[in-house]
DNA sequence: GATGAATGAGTATTCATTCAT
DNA sequence: CATGAATGAATACTCATTCAT
């Protein structure tokens, strides 16, 4: 009820609206969540959604037509530079980032919301590919650079990175989303350090000490 | 009145009724499926389904209470004499399992329909979580037994298992469940093999060269 | 499951049916009854109740159709030379036969049964006024003659014996029945007592003394 | 959005829905009482009903929640004065009253109601015997009072006041409710004189003449 | 814009009844 | 006789959506 004395009055409206449905869709599904419930999360009535949007399908499209997509972290990967540094350097910074952007409250709903959908909604599908192909993407890109200058064996960049990422992923995915006590025993950190560190050097004892 | 060991003429219908309720809710999601949808997959009228089940989600638990877990490749672990395996061939033949296993018809619905509702639904997460730690498990026995005998060298294991697996279950469910076109371009085998090489080897050229 | 040795078998079952279904139509009503709940009642299966009986209602029917009448106490009244006795005598003698019978095993189910649906069931008013209707008559057959020669004024007869009736039955319905905890300081006897003293001398003090 | 004094527009509905559910529950009782009828019967769809109540069972507790007592007459009572009266006036007075009271229209079909669903439903029950309770006390409170003054004989006022009321209310439920021919020969004036003569100089001739 | 009453099309669930065994 | 699986019609209840205010 109470009115924040900020922003366009319907710019706004329809900004919250977003966010409510993000949380209650994120938190129930999409068949799950009602318009009453979103409505009450977005401290609104569940009439004015509809003037704002064509129907529930609508509104869960603009969640992700409208937000910025899961970005964050994956930028680092687009700096130029980064062909400079050290794959160890590089894979830390990249994992920590990646690990924290999936974990960060911005993106948590998102990621929450699309892995729950993706299987069921071709649009969100859609999304959620694209998503994970421009993480894939700017990691294989530098793996494919290392690679080249002869400071990362030869394998298939593409594939490595889908590996790579989807450890990451799986990990903080059921460590964060799902809750799995098992992960829950390690730090956003310590799951960053040993995949880098697995995925340089390996388990074989041959390959030089990590670190 | 039979009751021999075999089966009674009605415990065929359970049967079909939950193996109709696992292809429904997995394809639907729970609150997405309609018991009408379940009972014509089933062939049969939708009282009936409440002649076998208190209600629609006493029938959602049967199908976890009822049918065997994922099983399938894991038992491979607990093969006495895995740690005999040399590190190569034990974690191929072990990711070969993984792969196969998830993507089995038998086990496909249901890890569907668990990565779908664990995160909503408390006893899926249990028994989904659960499923996980014994696989996580088996791995992290195997990989600790070799770090002893020092053929491997010493990460936490429990960790590495769950990268390891991690980074398999990611990437077949994109490519499985979700469709992931980037990863469909790539065979079952293919992606059991890297994971494997970079398991064992990690990027670093210092690594004795893989297979 | 246990057969009992006794009776024709057929005959048998189907008092066993009716006795189930008097115990709990009288506990849920008539629409508030399931099958299920008799046929479990009765120890037999819904469908058997088939066998016995056309339908629900039929079922329903038969109770009051087989069951002899409320009778038991009322008979007394009918007693040729009860006449001969004293209104004191004869009525304290007739109160404590109605409580009494409205409270037997035999009879609380079917009072129970009526009182709740007389109101609705058209067949089951005419029997529920059937049945007062004779213990009316039977009461005010007493009250005429004993009018008749002096020994009690001269009142409307068959009115008289509706309130008095009533005031037991009231009385004891709403103690036994609904368990009206005001009532259930009283004891069956001291209500049938205060009950005739009221009857016969009335409240005011002109009247001889009670007792 | 005002809600001033006088009647919001929507409690409107709510009385309107739960006069009608009155009305129904009354005829058929709660189980037999469908939402279809309620809604037919209010005049609106059965949809709206779960606008204002919760489910069935909150709207029949609404009926007796907000719903003012059976009162009625029985505030006669209260009257400090009464006790100045003479006993054939006030108890005539109480006793049309009190059948006046049964009978009339905003009554009876909570009357039908307690008395159909008192004796399955618990928090019925407690209300129906809160109602009687209120209309003994006062009886037994006239009664107690008129007794120490020597007017009355002594007798147990509460059990007196019980056996008074149940003759009224079973004559009355009979007549009215049930429909019982033999009572509908009475008009309510007969039936409460007459119960008012008897209690007061019983059957005995002895007695002094009633007025 | 904003409300929330109102609707109608569903959805889960119940249950009297039937019938093959 | 007896069973209990099976059905279909109904019933309680939900919810996306509309719309007068």
């Amino acid at each position: 009820m109470s009115r924040i004395a900020e922003g366009p009055p319907s710019e706004e409206r329809r900004r919250q609206i977003i966010e409510a449905a993000l949380a209650v869709f994120a938190r129930k599904g999409f068949s799950g969540a009602t318009n009453k419930d979103i409505a009450h999360e977005a401290g609104v009535t569940p009439g004015l959604i509809y003037h704002y949007f064509e129907d529930k399908r609508a509104l869960f499209g603009a969640i992700f037509a409208e937000h910025g997509p899961i970005s964050a972290a994956i930028n680092l990967l687009s700096a130029p530079d980064m062909q400079e540094m050290d794959p160890p350097v590089a894979l830390a910074t990249l994992a920590s980032a990646i690990v924290a952007g999936l974990e960060s409250t911005v993106n948590l709903g998102h990621f929450r919301l699309m892995s729950g959908e993706a299987m069921r909604d071709p649009e969100i599908k859609e999304i959620f590919n694209a998503t994970i192909a421009t993480a894939v993407q700017a990691i294989a890109g530098y793996l494919a650079g290392q690679m080249k200058r002869g400071r990362l064996r030869h394998l298939d960049p593409l594939l490595v990175a889908q590996l790579f990422l989807g450890s990451l992923m799986s990990c903080v995915m059921r460590r964060t989303i799902i809750g799995d006590p098992a992960l829950l025993t390690y730090s956003r950190e310590q799951i960053a350090a040993t995949a880098v560190d697995l995925a340089l050097h390996g388990l074989q004892p041959s390959a030089g000490p990590a670190l």
